[in-house]
DNA sequence: GTCTATACTACGATAGAC
DNA sequence: GTCTATCGTAGTATAGAC
């Protein structure tokens, strides 16, 4: 209990502030126990950081949701494979549309932009599971192989998703509505959905011209 | 000058550590003058926070680059909105691949996901302007008013592009090569302006079904 | 305008009671 | 395993020299 406690408190005061400017006082006193139970259970604040990457990593568990690279239920046809990239971004924009998500999102975007070594330990998991997956549903989808085109597609579906919760305020101006009215998660949904069928249509038909 | 570096420390400090993180003591230092001239000049913390915010919102003034809703250039028909629109988010890829704005992004993201008065300061300014601009031309060049879709397909478009500053350390490793490549960029542009084509279709044949 | 000096609060780490 | 107490350092703010 005292960990699951110091760990959510970690990932907004970290995400908030990062490791130098978050203050170990600070998430033992909002975590309701004594300062030096961090230096006991993790070794100090940095211990503390990479428990809290691994605890978000272990968070991000449900959204490759068993599509895995190599594995036996990977989509082998073109329909099937973009059945499956809809559907992993459909919960790839339920995951970041949660309020549960403002917190983790931060310390993510922070460890994006200059990463430490947090990051490895958050791409090692799920993370890096799920864009590998995005990958080679993309090359199977559109059929082509592991090419660069791919592997940027892939970057332009995901920001699609990540301006939700990255852009939120943009968003909120932009909307006029809250960022989590459901018609508009849904509605966005339905965006990206028809944003995604018509990028690999387009990749399809690049291809076709080429040859 | 002096006022030039305290605002440049202050934009990668606060950036990273936050308004709550970031030390009024580091900042002066690396800017190289005393503690104290903070207060002289912007009479605190939050006042150099605030300050910074209009620093950056002054800096994105090249992003629209005169586009501007109602005013006299604005693009009238589809084709022109489509360049426009093609030309705008460029120029964004450009400026979010500087390393320049490494510092401010994480600034902007902050606020973004948490925003506080400093949003409301770099949103009135050129980034107001250009998201607006951007719902325009979307409308402009699918042929349709200014209507919800077009609105959540303008987040869709931006998140093409924030992607590759919001998400870059996911970036370095998909494409296992820097982020700073010309080449790479390039590619990321191109691909860009084929989705935003493929997609601006897809909004104008989804509107012919309707009638 | 820019600096030093100082008052007071908060920081991380650690030692030791229980 | 959780707490309090304490040490040395670093934080903001302010007053005042120049």
């Amino acid at each position: 209990m005292v960990h699951e406690r110091l760990l959510e408190t970690a990932i907004s005061e970290f995400g908030a502030k990062g490791l130098d400017g978050a203050s170990t006082r600070g998430i033992a006193a909002a975590a309701r126990t004594a300062m030096s139970s961090i230096t006991y259970h993790y070794g100090g604040k940095e211990g503390l950081y990479l428990a809290t990457a691994d605890y978000i990593a272990s968070q991000m568990e449900d959204v490759p949701a068993g599509i895995r690279v190599g594995s036996e239920g990977f989509p082998q046809t073109p329909e099937a494979a973009r059945a499956a990239l809809h559907a992993m971004l459909g919960r790839m924009v339920d995951k970041l549309s949660s309020q549960r998500s403002e917190s983790w999102s931060l310390f993510i975007v922070r460890e994006q932009i200059r990463p430490t070594e947090a990051f490895d330990r958050i791409y090692a998991g799920p993370m890096g599971q799920m864009m590998e997956a995005l990958v080679q549903l993309v090359c199977v989808a559109a059929g082509m192989c592991d090419a660069p085109a791919s592997r940027i597609t892939v970057i332009t579906l995901f920001g699609q998703v990540l301006a939700f919760r990255a852009a939120r305020a943009t968003c909120e101006r932009l909307f006029e509505r809250s960022t989590t009215d459901p018609e508009l998660i849904a509605d966005l949904k339905k965006r990206i959905a028809a944003n995604t069928d018509a990028i690999l249509d387009s990749l399809i038909s690049e291809r076709q011209e080429q040859q």
